[in-house]
DNA sequence: AAGACGAAAGTGGTTGA
DNA sequence: TCAACAACTTTCGTCTT
């Protein structure tokens, strides 16, 4: 039986296909919306159809009757970016035979010839396949004790098999760069974890870790949106449990601040866990700096430098 | 007693010669 | 490679609520 399911060789592919397929071509946002009920992909931003036709990849799950049985039309496991070969295990057999078991044509036979050297060039037998088992297990693991999205682990996993690709991979520890990956796909997707977060949870350090990333950005020239201090609103917000209207006030200081620029160096988490500080005295939802600066991961003394420079620079009243 | 304040010394990373 | 530097941290004594 022959089975035409071409694998490109990833050397044939476009390198930066993979990501961009992720992005809006019109605003260049990440967040597009799978409607699979209607095929479409669809950002969220701007609203622009990226991609008609996509394909569900996800599980065909339930089938009760017979009918329906028949109706799993699909073959195969779900693909995913998580699974080092994509979940795409088809093998082109070495008969020149069809499904009937019939002699193929010339030219036919050919073109399975082709298929079938790609195949053998690209299988990933080799270390690479080995890499990317232990990879995706140690993505597995990370991804779900820092409780990160599955969306992002995707993007992880599309970024460490990008970073296979340029071979940059070798000879460096996999575990840190498959933090290394996290932590870029975080910032990318929005979501963003701090260097410190991440690596309590592996044995790397700190610096390992950034010179890993480092080394992903440069590499794989991904555009990475600026750190700003609004992504950590609503995580600290959450944790502080504070009222949607109090963390939509703070990102509007923070808005401020930046225009009247006092946020370019600051550490963005400080500058996050500042604004929250300001706004839950001026909205009554107080926290004290203590608590603040725990779920910020930074010092009450650097909650304090930060409030006390913007309400003087911005000459804001907070009642004490 | 808890929270806020600020001074002073120390730390790790960046920059520019 | 090294020193200067800015931002941040640690520590600690004092003041306020």
């Amino acid at each position: 039986m022959v089975i035409i399911k071409e694998r490109p060789h990833p050397k044939l592919e476009d390198k930066t296909e993979a990501i961009e397929e992720l992005s809006c071509p019109e605003c260049g946002s990440l967040d597009l919306i799978n409607d699979m009920t209607r095929g479409e992909m669809i950002c969220s931003n701007c609203g622009v159809v990226v991609t008609e036709r996509i394909m569900d990849n996800g599980p065909e799950w339930r089938a009760f009757t017979n009918d329906e049985r028949e109706k799993r039309s699909r073959v195969g496991a779900p693909t995913t970016y998580t699974v080092h070969d994509k979940g795409l295990s088809t093998m082109i057999d070495w008969h020149d035979k069809d499904i009937y078991g019939k002699k193929l044509p010339p030219n036919r036979r050919a073109q399975i010839y082709r298929l079938r050297k790609w195949q053998i060039r690209t299988r990933v037998h080799s270390s690479i396949a080995r890499n990317l088992v232990i990879a995706m297990n140690e993505l597995d693991r990370l991804s779900s004790q820092l409780g990160i999205p599955k969306s992002v682990k995707e993007t992880s996993a599309v970024i460490y098999r990008r970073a296979i690709e340029r071979r940059i991979i070798r000879g460096r520890s996999i575990s840190a760069m498959v933090a290394a990956a996290i932590y870029a796909s975080c910032r990318i997707r929005k979501v963003p974890r701090t260097l410190d977060e991440i690596c309590s949870y592996t044995s790397i350090r700190r610096k390992e870790l950034g010179r890993s990333y480092r080394l992903i950005v440069d590499n794989l020239n991904i555009h990475m949106p600026i750190a700003s201090p609004i992504d950590y609103v609503s995580r600290f917000g959450e944790e502080l449990e504070l009222s949607g209207r109090v963390q939509q006030k703070v990102c509007e200081l923070l808005e401020k601040a930046r225009e009247y620029g006092l946020t370019a160096g600051k550490d963005p988490t400080g500058l996050a866990a500042a604004c929250i500080y300001i706004i839950g005295i001026q909205e009554g939802e107080r926290r004290t700096q203590r608590e603040i600066s725990k779920v910020a991961h930074v010092t009450e003394v650097t909650v304090r430098n930060r409030y006390k420079e913007l309400v003087k620079k911005l000459k804001l009243k907070v009642e004490v």
